[in-house]
DNA sequence: TCTTTCCTGTTGATTTATTCGCAGGCTGCC
DNA sequence: GGCAGCCTGCGAATAAATCAACAGGAAAGA
C-alpha cells in the first residue's frame, strides 16, 4: 500500500481521525487552530493579522481550506466573508492539550500541574482567587 | 534578500532562536521532543521504539540530527551508542507549556486551568492528592 | 448599468520536511 | 588477523507544506 496524503486529497475525500483533537497539524496549522481557540471565530484577514511571520492572505486561505478537509474548522459565509470556527468545543481541545502536557510533563499526574500553576514565581493568582479554588478542592473532597 | 533555511544548514550554520523553548518545530521533531522530555533522556532506538507510524531508525536518527543543529537537544556518546536529551530543562520547557495552553484556552489566567485539572469527571486526584493541594493554596496565601 | 472593490477558488512553482539506503568505522569474539 | 554486529554520517529521492499570482463572482456606490 502506498501511503499518499497528496493523493486523498486529490480525490477529495475528508481526512478524518479518531481523535479530532490531536489531528497532526503542522506549524501553520496550529498556529491558526491556536488563534481560533484563543479567539472563538474569525475571519481570514483577522487570523492573517495575528499570525507571525506576515504570511500572505493566499496562504492563510489556503491552510484554513486545508484544515477544513481535514475536519478541523469550518466556516460560515457571514455577509460576503467566511467566519472560521474550531469545530471541536474549545472545552473538548482544552481538556486533550492539558492531557498532552501532564503527560509529557507531569508524568501524567494532574498533581504536579497544579502545584506548578500554583507557583507564585511563574503564575499570578489573586487571593479571591486561591480563595475559590481552596473551595473548589474542599468540594471536590467531599465526594 | 532570500530566505533559505537550506542554505543556512548547507553553510553549518547553527540556527539559533531567541526563546529555545519555542522553537518552531514540525510534527517529527515536536514528536522527538515530547518523547525526551517525558522520558528525560533516551538512545535513537528507544526513541523510535516510542514513535507512531514506525519510522525507519535512519530517519529518526536524522531528525534528531536537526534537532541537534537546532539547538533542542543534544547528545553525548555512552559507549558506542549516542544518548539524546533535550537543551532545555524540563522545567523551563513546562512552565512554557503551561503559559501557552493559559493562553491559548483560557484566557491567559492560572484559575481556569487549576479548575480544569481539578474536575474529578476528567483528571483523577487522590484525597491526599487534594489535601496536599489544598495546603500549598494555604501557604501560597500567607504572603 | 457600469465600475470599483472585496471576496473566494484554483493552479503551479518553490521551499521544507520526511524518509530510506548505503558507506565506513569501531567493538568484541572466533 | 578476520568476521559479525553494531553504530554514525552522508546523500538522494519522495512527499508535504508554503506561497504568490491569476481568474471569476457578488456587493456597493456613482
Amino acid at each position: 500500500m502506498i501511503y499518499s496524503q497528496a493523493a486523498k486529497y486529490l480525490a477529495g475525500e475528508r481526512l478524518v481521525v479518531r481523535n479530532s483533537t490531536e489531528l497532526p497539524l503542522t506549524k501553520r496549522e496550529r498556529q491558526i487552530m491556536d488563534i481560533l481557540f484563543a479567539v472563538g471565530r474569525a475571519s481570514g484577514h483577522e487570523i492573517q493579522a495575528q499570525m507571525e511571520g506576515s504570511p500572505s492572505y493566499s496562504t492563510v486561505r489556503t491552510i484554513l481550506s486545508i484544515l477544513e478537509r481535514k475536519g478541523a474548522v469550518r466556516h460560515r459565509a457571514e455577509g460576503l466573508r467566511y467566519i472560521y470556527e474550531p469545530v471541536v468545543a474549545r472545552a473538548a481541545a482544552r481538556q486533550s492539550a492539558l492531557k498532552r502536557v501532564l503527560q509529557t510533563f507531569f508524568d501524567g499526574s494532574a498533581r504536579g500541574a497544579v502545584a506548578a500553576l500554583l507557583d507564585p514565581k511563574t503564575f499570578k493568582l489573586s487571593w479571591a482567587e486561591l480563595d475559590e479554588l481552596a473551595q473548589l478542592i474542599e468540594q471536590v473532597k467531599e465526594r
